[in-house]
DNA sequence: GATGAATGAGGTTTCATTCAT
DNA sequence: AATGAATGAAACCTCATTCAT
């Protein structure tokens, strides 16, 4: 399934975000090791609080080593961005293919359950374009990518419904993902259990109901 | 209506956050004014980056006399917070009290409003909230206060619905209350002007169809 | 006896050390009650450490009233110091009066009881002198009225002792008698008890010779 | 003899009270170079009229490279206060070897020249624990483990002595030996010059006393 | 390449002192 | 006289970043 992906998958991001592609075979476990920390203390204090120092320590690494790979914190921040949008592109890609031969419902869950694999990496992201508003371009970017791919998906089931129609829907979508995302993470501990199926249900509901098919009633 | 609160109408909050509470007139409007600017740098710039020195200076203080109040910066996110969940919870006693004649569609459309005219004051606490995870108790409260009132509130119109059911749906709606505010914030100019009208379309149509009411027809 | 001396009883300073003499009676209830405060406070957390605004807040004052008698913290030690020069000087006064009736060994006790009754202010007088380098002047100032008006007591009762003995002998009376205060002071819980006894016997046997006398066996 | 040891001998402290134990030959000279200007700073000025920035500055390191090793100020008296606690318990540790061929007075006299040669670690020392009632604890942690060192060394000199009153004894004699300390330092100018002799004979005619022997007899 | 010490700007916080009410 | 708000210099401490070994 298209949530099966896991933090150490996590690629060695475009040469362009990191300040020397590493050669060797350590070089690219130390970078991998090194965005692992990063998106694990980023998930968990957000980019300000998280110190260069703890996401070295976390990687078993120096802080000069990090350095070596990553000239700056906005730097690390970028490269992890990167690969965030590379790891949700390629999930979309999969449900893309199977759009088609999906039901309303059943769209509506692969899009929903599609973060969910990614919790760790969706709140580190969500933290670091949260954290600064001088990133809102960065933070458009990434958004606007996201959204033209769930707007083509939509596009491609429905081919009558207009492209800005489409891509109001998708920012909607996204917005439940990440809500997904976040409910399943441990950070809402304290949310109702049943949170989540009323989701599910008005995520159907909508979807259904835009897509001109009749189902989206509530199950369990 | 409902979101006709504007930021000035800052009340000073319970004598019990604040350190000194202030005993004359001056120390009244500077309280205010202090909470005013406050508000306005974590919404910009978040809890970590928004700086003491920058908050009094915006609200034309010394830094002394802001610690005169507010004796930490934690001290002040707290006051902030719980001024807001006063805020809010005035606001959603207006919408109980006009609860029981209004349509589904009519409902989901006072919650969504309700928000938008605290933009500012959501987009800080929303700050707040998400900048230290050493604050999920308070998040977890704030979350609960809310969720609770617009339970109380759903349960009033339909009281055949079960408790949990209720609490469930208020922790969906609060979301898309969240998703409002965002949206109209200045925080979200990228996003497709059509967003707005699909947040509202789905929360009615997943209301009407909760609340056992045919309506929820996308208009615009 | 002389060590009946109660902090209640810390008159009034000369009037050159406050900023204005108060000419009613509320006015030296005042002093009097800031001066009883600012020596618990600089006793029990040392000149640095004790604030302003605390020692007014103890003596049940605003912090613009004390200011009001005291135009500095400085000023403040200041009259705190000459208060508890005239305080051992009168207590000093006493032993002279009957130093010529009593034995080397009630000397020694009558000295080192001295400051006992006088613990707090001691505490207080060795905070602020300890405190600032630069009151050096004030503390050989304070110190060498003490040893003076000690050497005379010994003059007094051995005519024939020369007088830079007599001054030597008075100095480490004197840091007899500060040790003697301080382990009565609950500030040293875990001194051995008998320590106490050692202190007065080491005392009453020195002076004892040198005041050729045979005296000064321990007892208990 | 015992009290040639000079402050530059402050070795590396154990490695519990710095927060990041030097690794390299340079940071070790760091440190020690750190440590040494504490000394000097504590002694001069006390505990809290030290700055962080004057420590630093004294040493010739930076404000950080300070913070590198001494994560806190109190970190850094605490760190100042456990090298003291081997200084002189080394200097103890030589008194002991020589005790038993020792006269009362000759020991007396070692017992008091011991803490001479640490004048400046001395001053140190009792700046910071007169500075904070909070580390009272600390204070008599330390003065038990030279008071349990001298006892040790007095009930090897004459076994029959009780327990107790070997600790009372001791207790007494560390306070001699700290007025001994603090009459030679250099902040006693105006002490007359014979107070040491008056000390030192004072402390002979106790021991020898104590320890029953005739001697004690005043000399110079 | 790797390591960890060095740097210092900048942030939070305290508190003596002044002054308007 | 009395009060308490206002002020800002200065202290402690953090941490991104650089650099010698």
């Amino acid at each position: 399934m298209s949530h099966m992906r896991i933090a150490s998958q996590i690629s060695t991001p475009a040469a362009s975000v990191i300040s020397r592609t590493p050669q060797r075979h350590r070089g690219r476990l130390r970078v991998a090791a090194l965005m692992r920390a990063a998106t694990s203390a980023f998930a968990e204090k957000g980019f300000d609080a998280a110190t260069m120092t703890e996401i070295a320590d976390l990687a078993g690494a120096s802080i000069g080593s990090l350095y070596q790979f990553f000239p700056s914190k906005e730097a690390l921040a970028d490269a992890l961005l990167s690969g965030y949008g590379e790891l949700v592109a390629a999930a979309l890609d999969e449900v893309e293919a199977r759009a088609a031969e999906l039901s309303a419902t059943a769209l509506a869950d692969a899009l929903l359950d599609l973060l969910v694999g990614l919790r760790q990496e969706t709140s580190a992201a969500v933290a670091l374009l949260d954290a600064r508003s001088e990133w809102s371009a960065r933070r458009a970017e990434l958004r606007q990518l996201i959204r033209r791919h769930i707007a083509r998906i939509l596009l491609g089931r429905s081919p009558r419904l207009s492209p800005d129609l489409v891509e109001s829907m998708a920012a909607i979508l996204l917005q439940n993902m990440r809500i997904m995302a976040m409910l399943i993470a441990e950070q809402a501990p304290d949310e109702p259990p049943g949170a989540l199926v009323e989701l599910r249900d008005m995520t159907r509901l909508y979807l259904a109901n835009r897509l001109g098919e009749a189902g989206g009633e509530a199950g369990a």
